[in-house]
DNA sequence: GAATTAACGTGATATAGGTCACAAATTATA
DNA sequence: TATAATTTGTGACCTATATCACGTTAATTC
């Protein structure tokens, strides 16, 4: 399991063998059911978490109820809630498992605890952020000029593995469309 | 005009005079005119810029021709074509000046040297990211549960400055709306 | 393995917002 | 300051997508 997170690391920045026992130490493992809420709206967020096993989405619940996915997770992905986590704040978002899960969490703390103590950790995250952002940004303007069809075709290009993983509804919310329309894309 | 730059940097992190001449030393000042172009379509994105006087927005032409506007930029603002700068690619998104403006700007790699120099300048810069995602992430959430009257609304609560140097036709676009229906919105 | 619960498909209908077209008003510029 | 260009408003009409309402099938779970 660990060597998720090590190649994970790696693809950026080589390390010892003492190298990453060191950023082992500041992580915990978490296991999580099915259903389990790992982030709570409205409450404080401790943790970041890397994926190792399981799949996971945090969603935004609007106030006339409906719910919107921002993000899955799965093996080898990040997930938290940003502003909470980074800002020190409760949480507007919720995460859950779709799948039996486990992760690797660390708290802000440790983290800059590890970035202090071994530099290229920095220089990991700042990439990771990096690449995070370019997605956002790719989603913003898929959002604003394809349509329905155009969008699930690029969700399926991206994220083949996922499409057999999650259920259709989940992921015409993450679309930003209802799950009858997507229904009615094929036939 | 450096000033403006070293304020930016010092919300985040504080720096001697020594250290913010040093930082200096790495970026370049650029002049432009209004509707001049500094990243295009298709060409390398050589540099990522601080505004310190002016405007200028990023925007992407999509297949059908339709403008897409991804970001404004004012002063104290950093803009650029991320996939383009940070992966060294082509850039897919235009960006030009809708008031004369001045940046300070700096390569890649010359960010990456000033990182190694000055370890503080990767933690502001991861800062920055950081900032930048999360802001992105709502705008992906505003997208998916607003309806365009409460889009225009928040971005006026969000960036009232920026309201009366912008053109509605581009605000709409940035809004993911046609300008004939932000025109409608008021009266 | 029977009973819930969740997922999916599909018809009928509603609507927010898009598109096209034109005119007026405002702003740049030669 | 006259001319051109841009920005804005508004009517008429269109369409992609949402919503509501069922029924069916497939997964969970006790």
């Amino acid at each position: 399991m660990e060597e998720i997170l090590r190649q994970q690391i790696e693809k950026i920045v080589p390390l010892t063998d003492d190298e990453f026992r060191l950023v082992l130490s500041h992580f915990s493992v978490g296991n999580y059911k099915k259903h389990q809420y790992i982030v709570q709206q409205e409450n404080p967020v401790p943790y970041v978490h890397f994926v190792v096993k399981g799949l996971l989405k945090s969603f935004y619940i609007d106030k006339s109820g409906k719910n919107h996915v921002l993000q899955f997770a799965m093996e080898d992905w990040w997930i938290t809630d940003n502003q909470g986590f980074y800002n020190n704040q409760n949480a507007t978002l919720n995460i859950d498992c779709l799948e039996d899960a486990q992760t690797y969490y660390i708290t802000l703390e440790d983290r800059e605890k590890l970035c202090n103590e071994l530099q290229k950790m920095e220089f990991f995250f700042l990439q990771k952020m990096t690449a995070g952002n370019i997605a956002l940004q790719n989603r913003i303007l898929s959002l604003m000029s394809k349509n329905s069809e155009e969008r699930y075709i690029q969700f399926i290009q991206l994220y083949p593995d996922l499409i057999h993983r999650i259920p259709k509804t989940l992921i015409a919310s993450y679309l930003g469309i209802s799950r009858e329309t997507l229904s009615r894309l094929w036939n």
